[in-house]
DNA sequence: TATACTGTAATTATAAATATTACAGTTTTG
DNA sequence: CAAAACTGTAATATTTATAATTACAGTATA
């Protein structure tokens, strides 16, 4: 699993934790123990999805645009990382029948795979990773 | 998912593509189009959870321990790539009641997942696999 | 108009995956 | 018995993927 996932959802749940005022992409970068720029690619993908909003400027910085109970892990995960369930396969070799179809066969197995996972994810939401964060 | 899993999965579809005789390291390294040393490095990890037998010398080679319609992917999955699907984290940060506990809320969230993806997996064998392969 | 931000691109550094080389040990076969 | 064809494994080199860093243009605030 791409580390994209696990910065959007700490960085959702950060947001979630203090939602009257903006987060800047240091203050979470700081949380997180990464580097600022990598933490607004991330979050720029978020925003495409419209899961954030961002203000720039001083003072600015980036806000739930749901409230934490409507968002889920699967939303985030197709957001950051569909697709990287898949195995890596080397290249199709025409000259062996295993070989040539190994990759396509196995892509639909993670694929299906996939959504299996995803069901899973989507019984978490933003809220249910603050309340764990919180009461540990 | 890393790459050992789909080298498995190749390499035991192929003996069981051809039971009657052992196939070289070199052989299936041509088939997967990767180095024959990797491949034996899988197939000591798969030799040691007995899905496969090994013999030295010449003529020697890997054959299956087991019919291939008594291994499911789910079996290959626990001894290539048990843990990998869990993402990667940064280092826990005490100073911050997120950073301190994402890695582990998330770390559970994604073990129970791996076992709801590992149900799925164990629905194919490699029968199934090499069926697939052969009437593409 | 200085300051504190986002947004991105380009570059560099680090880590992980993979290939390669090397060689000891094991059977088979001529 | 010696050459050939294998496995097994360690050590090293190469390639690729990740991540950090630098740089800078643009925007809101005070």
């Amino acid at each position: 699993m791409n580390s994209h996932f696990s910065l959007a959802v700490h960085s959702l749940t950060l947001l979630a934790f203090q939602p009257d005022r903006a987060a800047s992409s240091t203050f979470i970068a700081e949380s997180a123990s990464v580097h600022p720029v990598r933490i607004r690619k991330v979050l720029s993908l978020l925003k495409q999805h419209e899961l954030i909003q961002s203000k720039e400027g001083a003072g600015g910085g980036f806000v739930l645009s749901r409230p934490p109970e409507a968002v889920t892990l699967w939303d985030v995960y197709q957001v950051t990382s569909k697709g990287t369930l898949q195995p890596r396969c080397p290249d199709e070799n025409p000259d062996c029948s295993v070989g040539a179809n190994m990759k396509h066969v196995l892509g639909s197995v993670f694929s299906d795979g996939e959504d299996v996972f995803g069901e899973h994810l989507d019984q978490f939401t933003i809220a249910d990773m603050l309340k764990k964060c919180i009461t540990n």
